[in-house]
DNA sequence: CTGAGATACGTTGATATCAATATAATTCAG
DNA sequence: CTGAATTATATTGATATCAACGTATCTCAG
């Protein structure tokens, strides 16, 4: 009796977790934008951290982490790809040398511009596979323990 | 002017582009279960794995691939800890050669029946930050460019 | 029966993810 | 000023993810 769980509970949960539903579904977008962006050599997690760098100051890795959930070593080995193709900026920061500061490159600039066109295309089509998006998204931003989007970035100018 | 993105549409995307939602949640939710699942040595997707694979009859590689909308080849690397741990047997197909006939082990059903409360406790915790959970699944599974979860599993037995 | 094409998987190399641990810089009590 | 605690990031090792390519098996026309 130790080893045994019904069929029945798999079903059940297959149709019910959501961690379940979650992982598929990034997986699946993650291929799709993966597709999209190939001409341009960048990934849809590439992508992200290149047009989250497109800001007026520099941002810390710390920071940056949070702002995309993830951990911060995740963050670290992200940016090395990057960094080799000099996309990407990573200076130790000289108010703190611990810190470092992310900045795009001019060539980082102009692999965002050019990426951004595919992601508006891409992005309609996702949107058409589903019709009310904006409740998707605050479902998301709950899961991910976060406030809502259109409170996300309410610093602006706390940033010194 | 080839490499300007101005920071307002930076602002924008980082609220709207639901790939970067998804991944996000993605990552917090795996977070969140792999910490519930660490002391039974299991990550999130080893569960959702031994989960998929507590079936009447062997699943095989491409059929399991497709229900969890991951590459093949992901599942290959993926099944290989699990074997390790003989929590699942991957054999030859007798009818086919080529094919593999993927199943849980009895130590493979004793771990997955110790998960499951687990996974019980945990998705109630999750719940609790959503509202109407349907509602937010059957936008995941549009994404995964899959049918709705009612209608996932065709040989439905009883609609709970 | 034979060989070409199709099918099902595996392997390799690159990036992504995170826990555990290590390293470097800052802060602050004494 | 010194050293311990704190803070910020890097490194290592394991798993996850997928494209490109390779291997084994099957099917079927000839």
């Amino acid at each position: 009796m130790v080893g045994s769980t019904p069929y029945e509970t798999t079903i059940l949960l297959r149709d019910s977790c959501l961690c379940l539903h979650v992982q598929r579904a990034a997986r699946a977008l993650a291929r799709r934008f993966d597709d999209a962006f190939r001409p341009l050599g960048l990934t849809n997690g590439q992508f992200s951290l290149l047009m989250s760098l497109n800001r007026p100051k520099p941002a810390g890795m710390a920071s940056l982490a949070g702002l995309l959930a993830m951990d911060r070593t995740t963050l670290t080995a992200a940016l090395k790809p990057l960094q080799r193709r000099r996309l990407v900026k990573v200076a130790p920061d000289p108010a703190d040398g611990r810190g470092r500061l992310l900045t795009l490159t001019q060539r980082g600039h102009t692999t965002l511009a050019r990426a951004l066109p595919v992601w508006k295309s891409t992005h309609r089509e996702v949107q058409r596979l589903l019709g009310d998006v904006g409740r998707l998204r605050s479902d998301l931003c709950a899961l991910g323990s976060r406030p809502a989007a259109s409170h996300m970035l309410e610093h602006q100018t706390s940033s010194e």
